[in-house]
RNA sequence: GGAGACGUCGCAUAGUCCGGUCGAGUGCACCACCCUGCUAAGGUGGAGAGGGGUUUAGACCCCUCCGUGGGUUCAAAUCCCACCGUCUCCGCCA
């Protein structure tokens, strides 16, 4: 949710944000027109109450022959009290679902446009050149008997997988790497849950235009969560946090589930679309003005990882049009994927300002009472960077040199072998 | 799945039977000041959240919040209903 205060105060600001999003404008101005609506119910409301309760106390204190005709006026005056209450929360009611149609307003310096307007902020590292006609990751995870697509979708359908062997071993070793990192820079370890209630899904900004990507289970009214963001932003919902200690560091180790609706027909092959997969997720709760150079930070813990992995990549300044609603401000960062000629997206990092913290209940105590905290959220290891992982890495005879960064995750072991299949 | 108990302003509790004096008492913790001076005790005061309004500001006034949502009533922490959660016992089960 966005600032009511900015509301009042610019909204040029927020129609500024709308328009490089490609958003609705309109709905600022309607918002406006709510708010002054919601306050006049408001004030009419609290008239009246105020009356009600005063009335009240001169009934309680009224000797027995005049209460009866105290009380008569007390009936009389309820009814008002009642539907003026009513009409304050329908008026309430739609300035909040009108300020909730409102995107996270976009931070300066965010390129504006959609999907193909993104900025690359830097290039690193060399990519690597072949002597020979390289293999894609399906047909090298085949090689290693490390992933059997045809047997998940026989169980699940497509989309679907079994990662085994060498295939399991690697998922596990890469998210352990991160999970490391993740100590050694002081986040707290978490296995979240993965279901949700409807009201933290909606909170965390997922339910808006693409709610057709969560899957939902309507005999529990749950959701299954593509990220480990959303129970982890719901951790600490409706909560006042103390980060005068510095910000709320989480590392959440998770499946996630995607329903991939609209895909049809992109990524096909292999494990680079999935509707399942794990990830380690950093989550941060910071104050607002530190959220900035935290986003920085989570990008150079990103940056990190791919290095040791002896990944070549781009990271991203992406577009305003392409962030989700809850983001003001998203980096990506793409590793290059040989077989693609390619860089595509291992990890993404997303400021998400105040917008989930409002949405959520969560705020922190300044000097001036509580305010609501920024979040922040990042990839600090996927399933799908084995796709990087193995393409970057093969060899003419279809082995995989293990990066040594990888190896003490592996029992040590420095390539991945091809074997027969089972 | 069945039975029961419980859910109060940081924590712990009082209040709920018999609706108005609870716009919520007390203890602990917390903050400020005072007193004393020896590492603690005593005294005084303060202190929650959300919203609306007056105001240059400081400040002040008002409304709402006793798990959540409904209902009864002039009036609900208190009565009724549903839901959620916690605990105990029983049953069932990877």
């Amino acid at each position: 949710m966005i600032d009511p205060q900015l509301l009042r105060d610019d909204p040029d600001a927020i129609r500024r944000s709308q328009q490089s999003r490609g958003a609705s404008v309109n709905v600022v101005d309607q918002a406006i027109e709510a708010e002054s609506a919601r306050r006049a119910a408001i004030s009419e409301f609290e008239r009246l109450r105020a009356e009600q309760n005063a009335l009240g106390k001169r009934v309680a204190a009224a000797p027995k022959e005049e209460k009866q005709a105290l009380v008569a006026q007390a009936q009389e005056l309820a009814a008002g009290v009642k539907s003026a209450q009513n009409a304050a929360g329908d008026a309430e009611k739609h300035f909040s679902d009108l300020t909730r149609m409102i995107q996270n307003v976009v931070l300066d310096g965010v390129p504006a446009g959609g999907e193909d307007d993104f900025v690359v902020l830097r290039e690193v590292g060399e990519r690597r050149e072949f002597g020979f006609e390289p293999k894609d990751h399906l047909a090298l995870a085949e090689g290693l008997d490390a992933i059997d697509m045809a047997r998940g979708a026989k169980v699940s359908g497509a989309r679907f997988y079994f990662l085994k062997g060498l295939g399991a071993r690697l998922e596990l070793a890469i998210m352990q790497l991160g999970l490391d990192r993740a100590l050694e820079a002081g986040f707290t370890p978490v296995i979240p849950p993965t279901l949700v209630k409807p009201e933290i899904m909606e909170g965390t900004g997922f339910l808006g235009e693409h709610a057709d990507e969560v899957y939902y289970l309507p005999a529990d009214e749950l959701y299954l969560v593509g990220t480990s963001e959303v129970p982890l932003a719901g951790l600490h919902s409706n909560e006042i946090l103390d980060l005068s200690d510095g910000p709320l560091r989480y590392a959440g180790w998770s499946t996630c589930y995607r329903r991939e609706a609209g895909s049809y027909g992109r990524d096909t092959r292999g494990i680079i679309r999935v509707h399942q997969f794990n990830k380690l997720e950093m989550f941060v709760y910071t104050t607002p003005d530190q959220a900035e150079a935290e986003h920085d930070r989570l990008v150079g813990w990103q940056e990190g990882m791919l290095q040791s992995l002896g990944l070549s990549y781009r990271v991203i300044d992406v577009a305003a049009g392409d962030l989700g609603s809850s983001a003001a401000r998203k980096f990506d960062v793409e590793a290059w994927v040989p077989t693609q000629g390619a860089y595509r997206e291992l990890t993404s990092t997303s400021n998400c300002t105040t917008f989930q913290a409002r949405r959520l209940g969560i705020r922190s105590r300044g000097e001036h009472g509580t305010s609501p905290v920024a979040t922040l959220n990042g990839t600090l290891a996927t399933t799908r960077w084995i796709v990087a992982l193995l393409e970057t890495h093969q060899q003419e005879d279809g082995s995989v040199l293990v990066p040594e960064a990888l190896r003490p995750y592996l029992g040590g072991l420095e390539v991945l072998q091809p074997t027969a299949r089972r």
